[in-house]
DNA sequence: AAGTAGCC
DNA sequence: TGAG
């Protein structure tokens, strides 16, 4: 069993934090003490609900493939965005998020300065080449005195991270398998996105990449 | 608008 | 032509 202090401790030698602002820093590495661990936990996450393209309330499809676990997850449709306790596909419950996932999420985020993180859903993104995702503001939750967590896993991805207001020019932040990134506080509700991803490959994950986006929903 | 098209 |  990985713990929370085996995360900081095995990666922190190696690892190089970077701020954005304050309230935002990106941990570079900080995962891949946990990977092995991780990976199975995604292909087991992925056989109890399976990855699909969610539609905005405009009626359009995303081009990421998602799926959740946790108590509760993001699912959106003509009727909105919101989180759900049941995944719409199945009728059932989302599979309940690996504890190696959330030893992941409280220690990075107590890494960042958030103490006791304890996120109640687990958003599963899948992207391949040319998959993006579009500046937004994570607005859906109820107490965003909670931050974000986000885990990169596999190809690289050019992350976009933002202002207070759409209009705001984005900062371009590379990242890399097992790069994790974590805002909050004033911070907490910048927009964020993805470029269009370039084709590459990841000798443990393929041609895809995974980002586990962690948060207290309720 | 968690999307895309269209235009510079 | 294509990144923005």
């Amino acid at each position: 069993m990985i713990t929370a202090d085996l995360f900081a401790a095995i990666s922190a030698p190696a690892r190089r934090d970077e701020a954005l602002c304050e309230g935002a820093v990106v941990l570079r590495g900080f995962a891949l003490a946990g990977e092995t661990p991780l990976l199975q936990a995604i292909a087991d996450i992925a056989a109890q609900a399976p990855f699909r393209h969610l539609v905005t309330p405009g009626g359009l499809r995303m081009s990421v493939a998602m799926t959740n676990a946790g108590s509760l997850g993001w699912i959106s449709d003509r009727r909105g965005y919101r989180y759900d306790p049941i995944d719409p596909d199945s009728g059932r419950p989302w599979p309940p998020t690996p504890p190696a996932f959330l030893q992941l999420a409280d220690a990075a985020a107590a890494h960042a300065g958030f103490a006791g993180f304890v996120p109640d859903a687990c958003l599963v993104n899948r992207y391949e080449a040319g998959t993006r995702l579009s500046l937004h503001q994570d607005r859906d939750e109820r107490d965003m005195g909670e931050p974000i967590v986000s885990v990169s896993l596999g190809i690289p991805a050019m992350f976009l991270f933002g202002g207070l207001q759409r209009s705001d020019r984005p900062q371009r932040v590379p990242l890399a398998h097992g790069d994790v990134v974590v805002w909050g506080g004033p911070a907490r509700l910048r927009y964020h996105g993805v470029l269009p991803l370039k084709p590459n490959h990841h000798a443990a994950l393929g041609d895809v990449r995974i980002n586990l986006t962690f948060r207290r929903a309720d």
